[in-house]
RNA sequence: GGCCACAUCGUCUAACGGUUAGGACACCGCCCUUUCACGGCGGCGAUACGGGUUCGAAUCCCGUUGAGGCUACCA
């Protein structure tokens, strides 16, 4: 049987990093079995409809790396793919339904509704649709039903859930689950407005979209039953499912809008690589077992499979996702770094060959965590330094040392060559001369040419940096601080 | 409340029924070192509890407890 699967977010705004890992692994297990990945939009709620979700959705995964066989956009030969435009597909399988006896009408207020429930609550039972109380085609009959309708009467459809049946079926990650059928609801299937429902859209373009695993967060995992019983009334097989474990946050609850950003482009924005975001988000319920961190998405899609997916939620904790993001920081090649933040360099107005970029990319990358920090951190590789830090100026700045560096600058003065290793030699031998140590000597050179404590070798900042800028900077700081030994 | 599912270091996790219960993040220490980092080495730290099954249980079964999801004319 070949794989096909989907996602089927609702356009309701942006993809939440656990929509994010539900398609990741929807799509990992479709590239790994030379499946299909499909994508669907369900928008059977039009309260909820956002303008623009739909393209905001699909942008965030393709920055993921994750594409689809056949979606809105692509089309296919199962489309279209927005459910809205199935409208006529729901309401013909509503009918089949209602024809073969598993579903049925009710004409119920939601104020009716309401007051069912809170009955069934002080009597201290499930609230659930009372057949025998309700407005229904159960207490009307069929015939005032017929009348209520051509009246045009309001009326949703509910599917007749078999009471006296056990439900039945097995999950990939959990094995089976069982449900009685007294436990549910008689699920409403279309809704007054002539809408059908989740549950009604859902397993009707899963069976004609021939969707063969349906991988899915593990709050569907209740309503699955009734997915079966649906199924089953329409005498369809229904897919394979799988349920993945819920993304928790630091208070151990699901993972939602109401606490901190979970909106993938926010993640986007921050600077995370969409390698180390996808590495992070794939182990977040799932490991193929050993001690490997960094996997390549070749790798995730190689090693994937569903029985290694873990059953209790993750909780989302971003010291770790950090670290991954620095991991790849340190691996990616500088050009595609310094192309990355080339805009941004650009922004604050510094103009810099891209050579040089590179350079500083590289002289810093090791003490940040994203590429977007280098500007920053290491402003004074594109401008003249702002300020120095005072405490670190007054523990260094002294007579002594002033004529220490004035002697260390005049050797430095006399290299054509100006690079890491000749400034090493050179400095090397004036300790020796001097008989004093590379700390305390070169703790003021790095104030003089980063006004700062602490940064990258020293070196390497001054051969970067070149000559003439580092002995600018050295000219300036004795024009202004010779003799002044506090700030 | 009911139903469903879940439970290994603080967090992410590994462990054919037989391991001193392993790794990673975080934290602490040491080494490296001009600073801060990186890196290396080490430390801290877990099988929720109680019964069973078994020669042997983190692993299988039952119960308890805990935390979670669902309980909409939302998905």
């Amino acid at each position: 049987m070949s794989v096909r699967v989907r996602f089927a977010p609702s356009p309701t705004g942006y993809l939440h990093v656990g929509g994010l890992r539900t398609a990741l692994y929807n799509y990992l297990f479709a590239k790994h079995h030379n499946g299909k990945m499909i994508l669907r939009i369900e928008d059977t709620d039009r309260t909820r409809f956002v303008e623009n979700a739909q393209e905001n959705l699909v942008k965030s995964l393709l920055w993921a790396g994750i594409d689809f066989d056949e979606s809105p956009d692509k089309g296919g030969e199962f489309g279209p793919y927005v459910q809205s435009e199935r409208f006529e597909m729901y309401k013909q399988s509503a009918q089949i339904l209602v024809d073969n006896g598993n579903a049925y009408y009710a004409f119920d207020t939601s104020e009716e509704i309401d007051a069912m429930r809170q009955r069934q609550q002080a009597a201290g039972v499930a609230p659930r649709y009372d057949r025998t109380t309700m407005k229904s085609q159960y207490t009307l009959g069929d015939e005032a039903t017929k009348q209520l309708i051509a009246d045009g009467n309001a009326y949703v459809i509910r599917l007749k859930v078999p009471q006296d049946e056990v439900i039945r079926f097995k999950d990939i990650i959990r094995g089976e689950v069982v449900v009685n059928g007294k436990e549910i609801d008689d699920q409403i299937l279309v809704k007054s407005d002539g809408f059908p429902t989740y549950h009604l859209a859902n397993v009707v373009d899963d069976h004609h979209m021939q969707i063969s695993h349906v991988i899915r967060g593990e709050e569907w995992l209740p309503s699955t039953p009734k997915h079966v019983i649906l199924y089953k009334a329409f005498g369809w097989e229904h897919p394979e499912f799988a349920h993945l474990p819920l993304l928790l946050n630091d208070s151990k609850i699901k993972l939602s809008k109401r606490h901190g950003d979970v909106a993938v482009e926010d993640f986007i924005t921050k600077g995370f690589f969409k390698e180390a975001f996808v590495n992070f988000i794939a182990l977040l319920g799932w490991n193929p077992t050993g001690d490997q961190e960094i996997f390549s998405i070749d790798e995730l899609i190689k090693s994937f499979n569903l029985e290694k997916v873990n059953k209790a939620g993750a909780v989302f904790d971003r010291r770790k996702l950090d670290w991954m993001n620095s991991q790849y920081l340190r691996s990616k090649p500088l050009n595609e770094l310094a192309n990355r933040i080339l805009p941004l360099i650009k922004e604050k107005g510094y103009n810099v060959e891209i050579e040089y970029l590179e350079k500083v990319i590289n002289l810093v990358k090791e003490r940040i965590t994203f590429a977007e920090e280098v500007p920053d951190f290491a402003y004074y590789m594109f401008e003249d330094i702002k300020e120095y830090e005072v405490d670190y100026f007054n523990k260094f700045w002294n007579e002594n040392t002033e004529k220490l560096i004035k002697g260390l600058f005049d050797k430095y003065d006399k290299l054509d060559v100006f690079e890491h290793d000749a400034l090493e030699v050179i400095t090397k031998d004036y300790i020796a001369e001097t008989n004093t140590k590379f700390g305390p000597l070169m703790n003021p050179v790095r104030l003089i040419v980063t006004g700062k404590s602490v940064g990258a070798s020293l070196l390497d900042t001054m051969a970067i940096l070149g000559k003439d800028k580092t002995f600018e900077r050295f000219n300036y700081f004795i024009s202004k601080y010779s003799g002044v030994y506090s700030l």
